[in-house]
DNA sequence: CCCTGATTTTGATCTACATCAAAAATCAAG
DNA sequence: CTTGATTTTTGATGTAGATCAAAATCAGGG
């Protein structure tokens, strides 16, 4: 879906806000594999993914944590790095070609500024983040591996097929083997 | 400390701010055992802690989870509805009687209006909450029940004096038996 | 097609922590 | 103090998921 249709679905666009919409953000394509932030630097932008797969990632101990997965219709961000202006901990990634919406931090505070109803897209964006996190964080602790898995399938159901299972395992807090048996019994 | 005293240890305030801050925020008095905001209810104000011990917690499944603790120098809100104005799904509780600093959101968009140097309160805030329970997120992950326990100890000391075993074995995300258990060997 | 490296599966074993239950210690109020 | 209630400790047992290792499957370039 298109930024503009996304938009129109959640806020009434009007004409003067659409043309602030076309002058604050640009479009920007990616390719499978390619890094769009890099741990170190700052995350000055949230991207809206109008089609693809990106995925936020860090390094614990050498191994690969996948932290989020966004794909067609959300945004994403290095939350904190965003939020803060403090260099992002974590990388993203682009799983599949992508195109993208980039909306630079400040052109987001200039919206907020002259159209109070795009404070939508910043609660959007601490629910696709802190939310989120939060029920993760709950379910690490309240619900087994098969649960999350199961969750996960519900509501992403064709996530297999577009991330490898080890992405996946690491993102359910759980190893590619564990993963690997809860899919084997049915 | 006093939240005067707080935040000129944190930012520059000039008279007028000072007097802003006077206007836009009040003191308030809370006795031990008393709730600061319910379940159900928005939650529209930053607490800033200038004395006592505050924490939120919520049900999962009958049992009381403590999910944060706010001390002197802290703030403290429900953050998820404070940020969309959505009902919290926490409570507020003090542990001990409090001094408090209240401030409500639309003060506080005020004051980031009229003072951008507050908007690193925003700031420690989106920190002392989404950063920590990302931190938090992980250690349920990567670190032992033992390592955590440390870990809060070392950061928080007097907490085991402060608060009962169970909100802490709870915020640590393990039982009060091994919470116990782990405090037995040295 | 075949080969090579990546991804996924299967197997055997181990462990941190949960659960249930009861004893012990601490607290608070008459 | 005494006593009942609450909090903490101790004990016995069970289990989800980790780890290590190897086999099997898959994918894409030559």
């Amino acid at each position: 879906m298109s930024f503009h249709s996304y938009l129109s679905s959640i806020i009434t666009v009007s004409d003067e806000l659409q043309e602030a919409f076309y002058k604050l953000t640009h479009t920007k394509e990616v390719k499978k594999g390619q890094l769009l932030v890099l741990a170190g630097e700052r995350c000055n932008d949230i991207y809206f993914v109008e089609s693809g797969l990106l995925r936020g990632y860090y390094y614990q101990e050498e191994k690969e944590i996948t932290h989020w997965f966004a794909r067609e219709d959300e945004f994403a961000t290095c939350f904190y790095s965003f939020i803060t202006h403090v260099p992002s901990a974590e990388f993203i990634e682009a799983i599949e070609p992508c195109e993208l919406v980039q909306l630079p931090y400040a052109n987001l505070q200039k919206l907020y500024a002259s159209f109070p109803e795009t404070e939508r897209i910043g609660r959007l964006l601490t629910e696709a983040y802190y939310v989120k996190l939060e029920g993760r964080f709950l379910g690490l602790q309240f619900t087994t591996a098969k649960e999350r898995y199961d969750d996960l399938m519900t509501h992403h159901p064709q996530l297999l097929q577009r991330a490898p299972l080890g992405q996946i395992a690491s993102y359910l807090g759980i190893t590619q083997e564990t993963l690997s048996r809860i899919r084997a019994k049915q």
